[in-house]
DNA sequence: TAGTTGACCGGAA
DNA sequence: ATTCCGGCCAACT
């Protein structure tokens, strides 16, 4: 069950003011096909230590995290990663 | 052990 | 550009 904590370690690693895809989590973790699998490791796993609300789908919305809803800097950094 | 679920992704309509 | 469908993966029941 490495994936898991390997997943949980990505997203910990994240910078602030970054975002990442769940895809590119996935990949961190060693999967990058895992994305669905990604984001039920944590909502499954009620991670404090890790920001999930950075981050976002791969078409750079939000993920179903209920936290946060304010904050646009993460679609700004998405859009800058895009281009 | 097998089946269902979900915070996804990519391609097609 | 938006919506629909199928597929991959790990966890849960």
């Amino acid at each position: 069950m490495e994936f898991k904590d390997r997943v949980l370690v990505a997203v910990k690693r994240i910078p602030k003011g970054e975002t990442r895809t769940y895809k590119e989590v996935a990949a961190a973790a060693g999967n990058e096909r895992a994305a669905r699998a990604v984001g039920n490791i944590m909502k499954a796993n009620s991670d404090r230590a890790v920001p999930c609300h950075r981050v976002v789908r791969s078409d750079g919305k939000p993920g179903g995290y209920n936290g946060l809803a304010g904050p646009d800097k993460q679609k700004l950094l998405a859009t800058e990663k895009s281009s």
